[in-house]
DNA sequence: CATGAATGAGTATTCATTCAT
DNA sequence: GATGAATGAATACTCATTCAT
């Protein structure tokens, strides 16, 4: 059902190998981001990229085979950017539900501050489905590891937590899409309010054993 | 930052006058379906449509003006499938927490016997986003309206719905791509199980008032 | 050594339908060919040919898959008519030596008439080898089979007439290339005796036994 | 008709003044024989020649000053060596037919030997039609002073050399297409007893004076 | 209604050549 | 001399849309 493409010809261009070449193809990978979440992918044209970043169209094919090379790469950069963030934001939190909610609250300020983000992401998904997997499966790998060390240390009732994991990066995917987005107009505080309740209780009013 | 597109130009064309013409329209509207889930929107030409649908290319512009615009009408027919599908699923369920475990349960099966629907569904916010934003809006409409219900019958905690609803969402959508899309490597059960005891319990072990 | 290419991929146009496809496909045809015969295949654009035609670019595309195409086809036609006007030329000749002599005489006019032919059919050479080696080789089948008859008939010295074929073809093409397409320095009918000379009594003076 | 080039533009690059610049400069002819030889000439791009080369891109400017450039000298050189080869293959003929024979048969060897050199050379018909005539109208010099000089010698019968030259050429030059280049499925001995008988007795079985 | 032909703007990619170090 | 980066003009091909029967 999914076209997956694995592009054997157009050879992968080298590491440029001068501190200029280095400072060019940065400068271009910089211009493809504002210009695929700006215009979108298809929109977006390689001379729009170019013009962004101030070189020759020619330049842009000596550091990128193709410009579904540049979304390929540019996801994942965005990948470890997005992952040593919330990490960060993460690292002192005081048992796993408070690392949710701290987690949560800097997932959203990420994606209101990087708009990009969410565009080339799941843009993504329809030039090349495995980019897009592999983001979500890296993501995922750790969460799982974080969940299952919470369940070990006795902080989360067990259960199978690689489904938890898709389930709650849907639903910060979700969040983010509606309230960082599209619209700020509900507080920050009530979403984590909400769902830390969620997550601390359930939705049911009187949870029964 | 997303492209809004208002076609003020090729006005919208009439609905088929004849038992021929609305046959005509069905199968191209059925022939976008399978070309754009199979190929993407990008990929499906007018003319892998039209071939599809076994009639020449400019029979398409007899009924619909653009190629977006039947992307347009697809997303409005799929809501109003998915919409009918789950509350049809729902409509006997016995307390909101176990609507919700059916309702999962029906989405999980559809998406996994309507694969087009989750590409063609995601693919239009590219398009044109407000398609997209439609069909969340409304899906989240309905989903509020029960949710005041069940908290106004003291099924659930009270709690910002609002929140709550795109949480929900956002939880089915990625289960459902997960699970029911890419890999149906674990039983619809497990799924169901696990998102039920969440929002029964939360996730914490020891829930403190 | 050669590039030999086998297109599989950008499936070949359909053969027009209607009279005015017809007629369109055969303007272009020709418009290749004087774009071809005169720029060269690669100086030639398809907006050359296109403007040659007067028809649009994409009209082009309506009839042929790749510019390559259209030499394949133009070699192949003209292989047709090349050996077409020789068979006739050659009809009523009195032997085989007589039919050596029109059959050259026919073919210097041919390659003065339509410069085109050599450039063409040289530089498809290095486009796509097997339809340099399809017409020469259809060609010498031809001429196998005459030396053939008129062995047979006593006419010529016994010997073996496919290398003998490839000896003529090539002794006629270059006499084409150096007195009909570059200099017409020389009288016709000067070459036709020399020729006519070579192939009664061969080069010797006093041919021995 | 043909499209002749006249480059007044980049100047000559002088000769190389140190031992290392002949030896880069050497390299480089040596690429592009390959190269051309291989991919032929419009395939075969400066990156590549100069990747053969084992050089950087710019290294190749300070040789040459165009990529035809390369060319033209590559087919110079080409000339020079068939004709020499050919010359020491026919010094100790022993009469002009036994000189023929003798050189037919260095030829296809040579070709066999040097695939590179046709297609080069044919294909630098198109790029720039003079250095292609150079080369033929050169060796047609060297070849109709040997014609002239046995007829005087009365070696052979009195007739149009010029006209003889371009036949010979043309003969030898389709016989090591088709019976070197493309395919050696016949033994050399049987087309230099075809084209000896040829050139002894002509095609005629009954020569009439 | 339906058809097949025609349109032409749009675009990713290539490549010979020049430049800065 | 040599290098690697930068250039930008050039071009085959696509495709949504319109038009003539």
């Amino acid at each position: 059902m999914n076209t997956i493409k694995h592009n054997t010809k157009s050879p992968a261009r080298e590491a440029p190998k001068t501190a200029r070449g280095a400072r060019t193809r940065a400068k271009i990978l910089k211009a493809a981001e504002d210009a695929f979440g700006s215009l979108g992918y298809h929109q977006a044209g390689v001379s729009d990229i170019t013009r962004l970043a101030g070189v020759a169209q020619g330049t842009f094919y000596t550091y990128f085979a193709t410009k579904e090379d540049t979304l390929r790469e540019l996801v994942r950069d965005m990948g470890h950017k997005v992952r040593a963030h919330l990490a960060a934001a993460v690292k002192d939190a005081d048992g796993r539900l408070a690392a949710e909610t701290l987690g949560l609250k800097a997932f959203l300020q990420y994606v209101a501050d990087n708009p990009s983000l969410y565009r080339v992401l799941q843009e993504a998904q329809f030039v090349d489905e495995s980019i897009y997997r592999e983001y979500y499966e890296a993501f995922g790998r750790g969460y799982l590891r974080m969940l299952a060390d919470a369940t070990r240390k006795g902080e989360i009732r067990p259960g199978n937590d690689e489904i938890r994991v898709w389930a709650l990066m849907g639903l910060s995917n979700f969040l983010g899409l509606r309230f960082a987005l599209w619209e700020q107009d509900v507080p920050v505080d009530d979403i984590i309010a909400t769902v830390s309740d969620l997550l601390q209780h359930g939705l049911a009013l009187d949870p029964k054993s």
